[in-house]
DNA sequence: ATTCTTTTGTGAATCGTTTCATTTATTTTC
DNA sequence: GAAAATAAATGAAACGATTCACAAAAGAAT
């Protein structure tokens, strides 16, 4: 892979124009220049076809205009949609973006994370589940969803709040008995808001409610067992379900099926994340909608922010209930 | 976004250990050094915690182990599946991924492009619908899916070898008369190709079909029209359908089904691209499944190589059906 | 011990920008 | 019209790594 012609210089542009090389810069950057000047200079340039090589820029200036996303995968159809706002909102702030798929292997993690440092990006936004990342101090960081500890901001769903609601339209739709599913480590503060927020909402609105939570490493067919055991003469002993996820809602909703439980009918599902069929059709289930626009737009706002003193610990955006056809009624 | 601490140089390195900056970087890029010297300078290298500022390399190199990757979006699960898999190709081989989302925007398209030149990028790999896109000569550049002109090599699955199959699914599994529905522009060869595929298939299996095709501006509600007018009596006229992309084939499913037919008991869809839920679970349609890893490594394997003589203009890759629940059997 | 190789370390020059102290040109003022 | 004030153009120095001609050290040969 190598560009055969030979790209212009500045240097180039200078002699084709007849002026000083500090005189094409100006006119690159915009600073004032005399008319006559101008024109030639800019002769030149379209002459030559010439474009400034920004990596002899980032190195005179110290910045890169790059950013670096980590992210788990971008399959899940969630990473990929906080990935396409992410993007946008760093193009419009003149950023480019590396992703880096991590794959949620925590060595390749860290790799990136050095490599980002070693490629001297202006800043990482990561999504990790890695608590001993290594990050550098002094690196700008913006953390999605799991604080990285107090040095770094992270920006969240309200997933308290998200989980309160979840209880909540259950009541409202009707339930009397519910449960809680969720995967991943316990460690993990963000959704265990979710659980504490369901827990809350189900005293409050004197739901009945049980919980089954299985760490990361353990195998999927527990949630089966746990459902089969609910099972009595056919009958499922909840009216509702809120996985932690819609990924988990999608797979105890294939459970259930093949359990003989109609959904929405039997047993209603609500997940969390909010993710659609091709990004703008409907959601795949009724669920928590996390505002992937905005944490995006958050975490670019916080990243390029200069003043560190304004940079709150943590940002909780707000969350918001969307039907899709595993509840009863809109 | 500003990184507070001073990142320590080559010359540091060298200061810090008493020798030459030459000899830094002989260490630093495993040339041969005595073994007292290397012995300090990685010392040094430690204690400073130094790492080399690429954008220095890439500037007198000339290369940036950058490469930019253009798409549609990154929420479409198909597109998403090509950035996971390029962006681990890439990976392998030291190179980091720009991720560029178009948004179908031609205009943005063609800035992208340019910022990527501008950025001296390596190279680019590009599934873009636009084709008055201007790629500078001389710019590695691979095309997914869409050939980008004889200048440029393009990566695609077998598209025919897809539609014949399809139709050979079809006929297989007891169609009659079936449909071929799709959309997008009458100049996009590479779906076209599936379309001749089909009707081949079709042929040669004395297979009867008919065919709507709509235009991208085209509201979908012609579609739906489409099969209203082939249903009579309740019934459906065909007995199976073939989509162009899986993302079609959920839109029809979802029209069928309110008009009241059955998939697959009533008619039978196959779609194309293979896109499954989260990645790696079921697929969504019973599709023809493009091979998108190996799209994706094809698509590096032909950017890195430096024989340009040695690169093909076309690649075509091999396809295969994937039962996703649309079909009857498995 | 002296000379000739071979090996290895050295540091100035270079890449393509930006910056800034100077110089040069233009305009203003009396 | 000369001096002062303002504006604009100039080009050397700097950013941090690589390269390469050269110097120095080590080893081999006589």
């Amino acid at each position: 892979m190598k560009k055969e012609v030979q790209s212009p210089t500045m240097k180039d542009v200078a002699r084709e124009a007849g002026v000083a090389l500090g005189t094409v810069s100006k006119v690159v950057n915009g600073l004032p220049v005399g008319d006559s000047y101008k024109m030639r200079v800019e002769a030149a340039i379209k002459k030559l076809n010439y474009q400034v090589n920004t990596y002899a820029q980032g190195m005179k200036a110290g910045r890169t205009y790059t950013v670096a996303l980590l992210l788990p995968n971008t399959q899940n159809p969630f990473f990929a949609s906080l990935a396409h706002y992410i993007n946008i909102a760093l193009s419009k702030r003149k950023y480019r973006m590396l992703l880096c798929s991590t794959d949620f292997d925590s060595a390749l993690e860290q790799e990136y994370v050095n490599m980002a440092q070693l490629n001297k990006v202006d800043g990482i936004i990561g999504l990790t589940y890695n608590p001993n990342l290594i990050v550098e101090e002094g690196t700008p960081f913006v953390a999605i969803d799991r604080p990285m500890g107090p040095r770094f901001p992270c920006v969240a769903s309200d997933n308290f709040a998200g989980g309160q609601l979840a209880a909540e339209k259950l009541a409202d739709l009707g339930c009397k008995n519910v449960a809680f599913l969720r995967v991943g480590s316990s460690l993990d503060s963000e959704t265990n808001k979710r659980r504490s927020g369901f827990e809350n909402g189900c005293l409050s609105r004197a739901l009945s409610y049980e919980m089954k939570i299985l760490d990361d490493n353990d195998p999927y067919e527990l949630f089966e067992e746990f459902l089969i055991e609910h099972i009595k003469d056919g009958k499922l002993s909840f009216d509702g379900i809120f996985c932690v996820t819609d990924r988990l809602a999608y797979l105890i909703i294939k459970s259930l099926k093949k359990l003989g439980q109609r959904v929405p009918e039997n047993v209603q599902i609500i997940g969390f994340d909010g993710i659609r069929y091709f990004g703008n059709e409907d959601y795949i289930c009724s669920t928590i909608v996390q505002p992937t626009q905005e944490i995006a737009e958050m975490c670019v706002e916080l990243l390029v922010r200069e003043n560190i003193a304004t940079k709150p610990p943590l940002v909780c955006l707000p969350v918001s209930y969307a039907y899709g056809g595993t509840t009863r009624g809109d």
